[in-house]
DNA sequence: GTCCAGGGTGAAA
DNA sequence: TTTCACCCTGGA
């Protein structure tokens, strides 16, 4: 296995560009896929947004991904950085050893071999997810992207080239500041949990070195997360890879390919998935969520998407 | 124009 | 355990 450290060492490094040899990254899938939500695909192709205080682009490479700072500096330190937001130090290879043969996760692992589990920034991912309650990807990037304009730090020449607002920021606005931006109900969760966070009441940081029940419950204490919010942030910020996002797409999921009962609850649901796939839960729920989406659309594009994305799937 | 669903949560029954 | 209100945007 490949570790940080060594792939840092293995970048080619120019002034203007790194280059991280990841490997085949599916970009579309990992940054634009309900994971993060200020992603914004350019002509090119290339995928721009704001990684801590940068702005970069990243576009698919040969064997990798091409790193280019897209807000004037040069390009030190964004190796490293982008290889920790994108997860690299994942059990990605155990992972697909493990479950190649799996009824659901084998067809897709061969289907679509570069999905990855974002490590983002906890702040931004606990707001961005407070967000996304009743929600879409489409209103979630409009809300959590109207928010960042609004009081975050323009870093680049592009309007999107902003840094997530920081809680204090959040809590000083007020909720009626948010539900003119459209942000709805949730509004009255957002500035409750921006004062907690701000106060350090809620510290994100020791969550992330925290065992997963421990965390997973101090999240569940704010108003506005319940149990698929905390898992959702657990997963894509808070280095918990055994956390499982349950969902009704995945209960039905879990029921065609695991026997999982139809009509088992969602925390029951979950705790299965947990225990079943163990450390490589958060994983394997990307993947199968990945799979229910491609399926979806499959049925609403009359079917010609699931053969190419699928080519070993039997159903 | 209307209708409806959208990777939920919390409170009340 | 189940039901319902909560906001509002985009697509059908």
């Amino acid at each position: 296995m490949i570790t940080p450290e060594k792939q840092v060492l293995n970048e080619l490094t120019t002034a203007d560009s790194v280059f991280l040899p990841v490997g085949f990254i599916d970009l579309e899938a990992t940054l634009d896929g309900g994971q993060a939500f200020r992603w914004w695909r350019q002509q090119d192709g290339a995928y721009r947004g704001v990684v801590g205080r940068r702005v970069v682009t990243i576009i698919e490479a040969d064997g990798g991904l091409l790193i280019r700072p897209a807000d004037g500096k040069d390009s030190s330190g964004l190796g490293r950085s982008l290889s920790d937001y994108l997860g690299q130090d994942q059990d990605l290879d155990g992972f697909r050893a493990r479950f190649a043969d799996d009824p659901c996760l084998g067809p897709a692992l061969r289907g679509y071999s570069g999905l990855r589990v974002l490590r983002q920034d906890p702040w931004e991912c606990l707001f961005s997810f407070i967000c996304s309650s009743t929600s879409n990807i489409p209103r979630i990037k409009l809300n959590v992207g109207a928010v960042a304009e609004m009081l975050g730090f323009l870093i680049g020449p592009d309007s999107h080239d902003v840094t997530f607002p920081e809680p204090e920021a959040i809590a000083e606005c007020g909720e009626q500041f948010l539900r003119d931006l459209g942000l709805g109900f949730r509004a009255k969760y957002l500035v409750p949990a921006a004062e907690a966070v701000a106060s350090g009441e809620l510290n994100l940081s020791v969550l992330r070195e925290a065992p997963y029940a421990e965390a997973r419950n101090a999240l569940t204490e704010l108003h506005g997360v319940g149990e698929k919010v905390a898992d959702c942030v657990l997963a894509f910020s808070l280095d918990k890879p055994e956390s499982f996002i349950v969902d009704r797409h995945i209960l039905r999921a879990l029921h065609r390919w695991y026997d999982v009962p139809e009509k088992a609850s969602l925390t029951y649901a979950a705790n299965w998935a947990r225990d079943y796939f163990g450390e490589h839960a958060a994983l394997a729920n990307q993947y199968m969520f990945h799979r229910e989406r491609l399926a979806r659309r499959a049925t609403e594009w009359g079917g010609a998407h699931i053969s190419r994305a699928l080519p070993e799937d039997g159903r």
